[in-house]
DNA sequence: CATTCCACGGAATATTTATTCCGTCAATAA
DNA sequence: TTATTGACGGAATAAATATTCCGTGGAATG
């Protein structure tokens, strides 16, 4: 990404007027072109256009955002913000990049440390919840706005697809080495997902009595009881 | 509304030319003008436009949804669907009127003589998830789109709130009388509702199992216990 | 320093959507 | 039957968006 010094090309590089050339057999007699200041202003370039999409991400909505809603807010021409980003979807998936790093969402390979030492199921299930539930509190917004555009970007699904992903993983590793069936583990999916955590921030008292509510309810979801 | 042999106005009745004329004082000599034939085929088409709407925002949600997108799909001049509707919002405002009939949502009223014969709360609440899940699988296809895009238009706020009114209604009468805190209720209304739906969709097995599942959860909430 | 390169953005072009005007014609009144 | 009324929709107008072209100026090269 950040090659200084080295041939850069825009955009992930698929259309820069350069790169075509290159493509081109008679490319005999072409200067060769590194980057060293330009990269720079470059690379502020394509910052300000993210900072300005997340900024009327946040206020408008994905779907509500254009391209010269973004170029106006970023301050510059809306040709540029094309040339750094052919689509909307490469934009949104820009985003996500920066946003993915801003929430710092669970991942599957903290799971295994973020359990270690804690044995009584209770205790795990607490620090399930207090994990969980600090993510979605930090990304509350942007989750929101994710959710409700989903639909209508591939590269909003994937990224939730990927947030949904590391949590589940977190979710077994709480609930193993019990046994419970696959339905059981969905339950829980169910019950730490983003939607549910919504529904119960409208539930009065503080955050911790919140989470204490959850808690109790995945310990009752765990308890198997015989199905008619 | 269906006034035939009145004086009629399309459109609320805000905005006919002869209303206008109405309220003008110099209308001494206007032709009174009561329509009958002319009714039928105006109420033709408001439902045209209705049904449009409805099919549109099935398929690409409310706020894609255009006036052009409708008169196109109705058949008609975008001229002929302003005149009906001056405004989005009140399109929107007929499609729920039509689409609460068609989902028949569950009402306060009802609430009294749902329960009644059922002592034993877990018949209580069984019947309460039965009532409510039914419910959300009639509508599950307009109540994901309406909630996408709540925060877009207030006329689905306030559809999905008196929503929200029904069912807690009836989740109040399925837990009273047990005494149960403020919290504790606003538990239970939080696993009721719509997104919490959702969320159990994923879960595998039948929809019995699921059913049985949440109203399991619900009696796990009424239980309240003490917290430090 | 002369030459080459290319990111930037003003401006042109093409669509799509929003909104209004106004003539037509069938329904209605007298 | 004749004059009147108003719903309808084609067409005009306005405005926002999408998308591309191309000239410019400063960076990069040798």
């Amino acid at each position: 990404m950040d090659s200084r010094g080295q041939i850069r090309h825009i955009g992930g590089g698929q259309f820069s007027r350069n790169q075509i050339a290159m493509n081109d057999q008679s490319q005999k007699n072409r200067r060769l072109y590194r980057m060293t200041e330009r990269a720079k202003t470059q690379d502020e370039t394509r910052a300000r256009i993210i900072a300005a999409t997340m900024q009327l991400h946040d206020e408008k909505g994905v779907t509500a955002t254009s391209f010269v809603d973004v170029a106006k807010r970023a301050g510059i021409g809306a040709a540029t913000v094309y040339r750094h980003f052919p689509n909307m979807g490469s934009l949104v998936t820009a985003c996500g990049t920066h946003v993915w790093e801003e929430m710092a969402p669970p991942t599957p390979d903290q799971a295994e440390e973020l359990f270690s030492g804690l044995d009584r199921r209770e205790d795990r299930l607490k620090r399930l919840v207090d994990e969980v539930y600090d993510f979605y509190a930090r990304g509350s917004l942007r989750l929101g706005k994710a959710y409700a555009d989903r639909e209508h970007f591939p590269e909003l699904d994937q990224f939730l697809l990927a947030v949904e992903t590391g949590i589940q993983a977190l979710v077994r590793k709480a609930v193993t080495p019990a046994v419970t069936s696959q339905t059981t583990l969905e339950l829980v999916y169910a019950l730490t997902d983003f939607a549910v955590w919504t529904s119960m921030q409208r539930v009065s008292g503080d955050e911790a009595a919140r989470r204490h509510h959850l808690a109790r309810l995945i310990g009752c979801a765990l308890t198997e009881p015989p199905h008619p």
